[in-house]
DNA sequence: ACATTTACTACGTCAGGCGTAGTACGATAG
DNA sequence: CTATCGTACTACGCCTGACGTAGTAAATGT
């Protein structure tokens, strides 16, 4: 119960990393964390999985990368959000509200 | 945007047939056009997708099956829900909860 | 009689998530 | 000064659930 299964949020990963990206552009392990603190520690994306999102999104032109230019610390891959990945965002969005609402009509909640 | 992607509902497909099945013993046809109705038209679940549901949690215990005792109609193949298929669907509740919540974090609701 | 609806089964493919593992650099601690 | 920890990844391969395609067959509608 502490935390979530994969299979819910499989397919809004993609959502959640482009949220962030609409902040500004960021890099895996900022994400990382940022998912994990916005969540409350209820969802911590693996490694695997936050970084074959940002190949697969980069691929369809979600989002773009850029090297990070050497300030003192790591060197880093940074990520920005697209035209496409603004779009891409939007649609899933709506998408989610009519899945929630789908869904809701099949869940019984109880205070029990 | 007319209908759902199945990557959203992937693994609660077997939450909402849980849900039917927990009004009452029900088959392949009648909870197709269930959840078709439930939701509107705006989720209609693929057959394959359905039976193999139903052949994952008979397996996992969550169902059991019997066969129509030939009242007139075709033969068919009912399930009822079993004892563990409650406690899996009120755990999957209590997750749904969890998880639409996390996700909602990271959603912008537009009325643009 | 013929098409459509009902009620499935079989088979194979695909994508996303994840386990495991390994690399490599910088900072901090003992 | 060296070991460990945190940072920042890449590679490889497996597993599962969803789904496309196809086929079977009985009952029902026209």
């Amino acid at each position: 119960m502490s935390n979530i299964s994969s299979d819910v949020i499989r397919g809004y990963n993609d959502t959640i990393i482009l949220y962030l990206l609409l902040q500004h552009p960021s890099y895996g392990y900022e994400i990382s964390k940022q998912i994990r603190n916005l969540s409350d520690g209820k969802y911590i994306i693996k490694e695997t999985t936050l970084y074959s999102a940002f190949t697969r999104m980069e691929k369809n032109g979600y989002i773009a990368s850029f090297s990070s230019d050497e300030n003192g610390g790591k060197r880093r891959t940074y990520y920005r959000i697209t035209e496409a990945g603004m779009e891409y965002y939007r649609l899933k969005c709506a998408e989610w509200e009519l899945t929630k609402e789908v869904i809701e009509h099949f869940i019984q909640k109880e205070d029990a």
